[in-house]
RNA sequence: CGGGGCGUGGCGCAGCUUGGUAGCGCGCAUCGUUCGGGACGAUGAGGUCGGAGGUUCAAAUCCUCUCGCCCCGACCA
């Protein structure tokens, strides 16, 4: 391709909008350009890394049998309500009506489709197992979108779905994914740490994220020094031994003014902060007002709190109104007291004597709060997030903390869908059996990001070559001084285009100063610039540039067509 | 949804406080010179100042409403 037709242009100047990295450089030297929140177009440049991100997931999706079709972005409202997901998905899926009036919505994933071929393909067991995947739009009016190009709310994603007779079948398709997945994100040139999730909106009972270690990343992951212990906080257990058995003491109210916060409290008292109790008030999706009680030196953790209720639609923090109309007292809140309430506590403050509690009242707490004698929690559970430095589950030393991106996902389904839909199999036994599934994401938009995250410096991207949009930037350097050069540029140029894919290099063919070229060559971060000037052909032949190491030699123009023509791996 | 910020030519910005003919750098076009690290000169094109309403003799500037985008949080996979 030649720069001259090339549908771009490069950026001089740093977009106001962008902050990362990725989405800097990808609209700088032009791969991406925003249309809207969260919404954004692949130029050629762009479009060409993510088909080639796209080929690697196929590729080995295919080597695990996966069967790629397609499915489609507008489904039938009434498909995603017999899944019960129509009412408990939030304002995050788009509805609209068609012309005949009839409910419709974008696609946010693919399970609901999948079972409805399910049920109207899969008629025996010798039909199953099989995996199919498409690459494939999705719409998720996300609240908020930020980071560029990491949190989108139209995506491309590969979405694939395994179809299994039973829970054995599944766990092999499973763990297949897994290892598939550990082979793309290698290729792709991404560190993807494996932890263990929450099975969230989409039901199940295991699941797996793949996690690309970020600064800007949302989720926090609870890693182990030790061993390989690695899962999202969201999940992730407390292991933190009770502390010693007091005897209980009675109860007492105290003066505690101005100390609506833990560390008032306890700087207040004089007493460390796992001495004290915190209320967290939460509203529930599904209307439900929740005391969460939690040690003082802990945060509440959302997640385990929603499954500890098994709250449909999510969680959010109560308003002042809503506290004070059950009588409690935002800073001063307490379990005792409570009432229309919820009331659940951490397991860690069931076992823990003596905790200052607030009293429920403006500037008063409560001394030696006892669980059970004092209050009656609905639920014990474990809600509280892990901390860094405490006890890893499964070896016992310390976990570390650490930010990340989620590139990719696993999980099994089980039947979660197949059974409100009816996607059944008739079985070697002569009955009818729900068909197992698995659902497996990786977005290639995200992956796309993360790679520029993983693989740039200071004066552009460096495409690892498996995901290069061109394998070669080809610069010619004082062609209007010298007639060789152009002559020696256009050959090259002419057998990387003669070779099938006219596309194999990228040539920057245009009149422009050397400093220009040179510098949208690394901007444009090809794994190999190529640069023909009349120095390079003294020199005998080709100046040939590293893009990610800088490392520079003059190779012989037989030696770069060569490479050109794809007959070597490399140039140099 | 809460908090903060920003909308002025393709990109980056000034002008707004104190109303008076819309500016700068880069980019773009043409010509010439230049040609191994974002060249130089000359000439030129390009803007309903996000939108609507209002105040005023006069609005980019003041007021009201509204739309959009960014950041933090809530939220979400």
């Amino acid at each position: 391709m030649r720069l001259s037709n090339l549908f771009f242009t490069t950026l001089r100047d740093d977009p106001a909008d962008a902050e990362m990295p990725s989405h800097r450089l990808l609209l700088r030297a032009g791969y991406v350009r925003q249309l809207g929140a969260g919404i954004y177009s692949l130029l050629p440049l762009g479009f060409r890394v993510s088909k080639r991100v796209e080929q690697v997931i196929r590729e080995e999706l295919n080597a695990i049998g996966g069967q790629e079709m397609e499915m489609p972005v507008v489904h039938p409202a009434d498909l995603w309500r017999e899944s019960g997901r129509y009412f408990k998905i939030g304002p995050e899926m788009a509805r609209f009506k068609d012309r005949a009036d009839r409910d419709m919505v974008l696609a946010m994933t693919h399970e609901e489709v999948v079972a409805d071929l399910l049920r109207d393909i899969v008629r025996s067991y010798r039909q199953l197992p099989f995996i199919i995947y498409h690459f494939q739009t999705k719409f998720r009016d996300e609240p908020r979108s930020r980071g560029g190009l990491i949190r989108v709310r139209e995506f491309v994603m590969k979405d694939s779905y395994s179809c299994d007779r039973d829970e054995a079948g599944l766990d092999a398709a499973y763990w297949a994914h897994h290892r598939a997945y550990t082979r793309i994100f290698e290729r792709l040139g991404l560190k993807a740490i494996p932890v263990s999730s929450d099975v969230g909106m989409m039901g199940g009972s295991l699941a797996h994220e793949f996690m690309f270690l970020h600064p800007a990343g949302e989720d926090v992951l609870v890693l182990c020094e030790k061993c390989d212990y690695a899962a999202n906080r969201q999940i992730a257990p407390l292991t933190v031994a009770a502390p010693e058995a007091e005897d209980p003491l009675p109860m007492e109210e105290v003066h505690t003014p101005e100390t609506t916060t833990i560390d008032a409290l306890a700087t207040f008292m004089g007493i460390p902060t796992s001495k004290t109790a915190k209320a967290v008030f939460m509203v529930t999706g599904d209307g439900r007002f929740v005391v969460a009680i939690v040690r003082g030196d802990f945060e509440l953790n959302e997640t385990k709190l929603t499954n500890a209720i098994k709250a449909t639609g999510g969680m959010r923090p109560a308003q002042l109104d809503e506290i004070l109309a059950r009588g409690m007292q935002a800073g001063y809140g307490s379990p005792i007291g409570a009432r229309d309430s919820v009331v659940v506590v951490d397991s860690l403050v069931a076992k823990s004597p003596n905790l200052v509690a607030g009293a429920n009242k403006p500037g008063y707490h409560l001394k030696n709060t006892n669980v059970g004698r004092d209050y009656t929690p609905d639920v014990v559970a474990d809600i509280a997030n892990v901390r860094e430095g405490d006890a890893c589950p499964n070896c016992g030393s310390r976990v570390i903390l650490r930010n990340g991106i989620e590139i990719g996902n696993i999980f099994k389904l089980g039947t979660d869908f197949t059974v409100p839909l009816g996607a059944e199999y008739l079985g070697e036994d002569g009955e009818r059996h729900p068909i197992v599934m698995g659902s497996y994401g990786i977005g290639l938009g995200r992956n796309v990001a993360c790679i520029v995250e993983a693989h740039h410096d200071e004066k552009g991207l460096v495409w690892p070559a498996e995901v290069a949009p061109y394998p070669a930037h080809l610069v010619a350097i004082g062609a209007n001084k010298d007639p060789r050069v152009t002559e020696v540029a256009e050959q090259l140029y002419a057998a990387a285009a003669a070779c099938g894919d006219a596309s194999q290099v990228l040539y920057d063919d245009r009149n422009e100063s050397p400093g220009v070229k040179f510098t949208d060559a690394e901007l444009l971060g090809m794994p190999w610039i190529l640069t023909v000037s009349s120095r390079s052909l003294a020199a005998g032949g080709v100046e040939v540039t590293e893009r990610a190491t800088g490392a520079r030699s003059i190779q012989s123009i037989e030696q770069v067509t060569a490479f050109l023509e794809g007959r070597a791996a490399t140039p140099a």
